[in-house]
DNA sequence: TTGACAATATTTCTTTTTCAATTATTTCAG
DNA sequence: CTGAAATAATTGAAAAAGAAATATTGTCAA
């Protein structure tokens, strides 16, 4: 069998375009200034508040001690803030704060953007195909 | 239109993935007790070996500084050494040592079998498609 | 040939992230 | 009910990453 060069391989491939699209997105933040977690923090804020930090850190790909500290920074920037759940007081949700709402707002965009540079780089049934393989190697 | 939900985004799927790939790796990796970085480093150079510095950040995809630690560590623990290129004494050349390859040896095993884990969940020819969807979008 | 600019790698300094341990609360078997 | 184990979040120390500055060498137009 012949070796696999690295750049075949598909966790190469993986590992390449994330880094891509990380620094695009970066690049596209950089004007409003706000740090590639952050947004995503408001990005899971956005589909469903209030959500505990576990929630939140999972969803975000954050390791629980970092958020804890970026929600830190989030709250001091008056971005969002913390309500201890009332069910289960070991929780903490969080809240976005009108701030956090308003620079969601104009931030949004660039999200959306990229997902359509992409789906319109595939055609659109190639992207749907894309979507099922990743899909089905996630767990 | 309908919201894209996070979880949809094409760019949350390769960075969820990529994470779970990387995961994955290290956990193979971690009874040799070696980093994924310096793995991913004597990949580079059993590829093409000796490389500059600047060739190996690119494709290891870390970044100088970050580099230029790792080096120092690898060469303290005898894994590789730093040739100046006689062509252009601006560059460092990394050469693998004995020791660095006698390592290598015994782990490339981990990266190839985590590539045909992925080929084998995916039909081959699924995987095909898919490392040809990632290569249409890097660049 | 020179002098300005570019390229390569490293260093330094600051900021982030991670790891392990800690606190607080909840759960549940006995 | 009690207390041991589990879960959630945070803290503090250490490690790693990042940005900017520096050192060295190379390139090339004038």
């Amino acid at each position: 069998m012949a070796p696999v060069r690295m750049k075949d391989q598909l966790a190469y491939l993986i590992a390449s375009l994330n880094r891509q699209l990380e620094n695009d997105l970066e690049e596209r933040l950089r004007p409003g200034g706000v740090p590639i977690e952050q947004f995503r923090i408001l990005e899971v804020l956005d589909a469903s508040e209030p959500a505990p930090m576990g929630e939140i850190a999972s969803q975000s790909l954050i390791e629980p001690p970092t958020l804890t500290k970026i929600v830190d920074k989030m709250v001091s920037e008056g971005l969002v803030y913390r309500a201890p759940d009332p069910n289960d007081r070991r929780r903490v949700l969080i809240v976005t704060a009108p701030a956090g709402k308003a620079l969601f707002k104009r931030l949004r965009g660039v999200s959306t953007a990229q997902e359509q540079r992409i789906v319109e780089l595939l055609e659109s049934e190639r992207a749907a195909e894309l979507r099922n393989l990743l899909r089905e190697l996630l767990q």
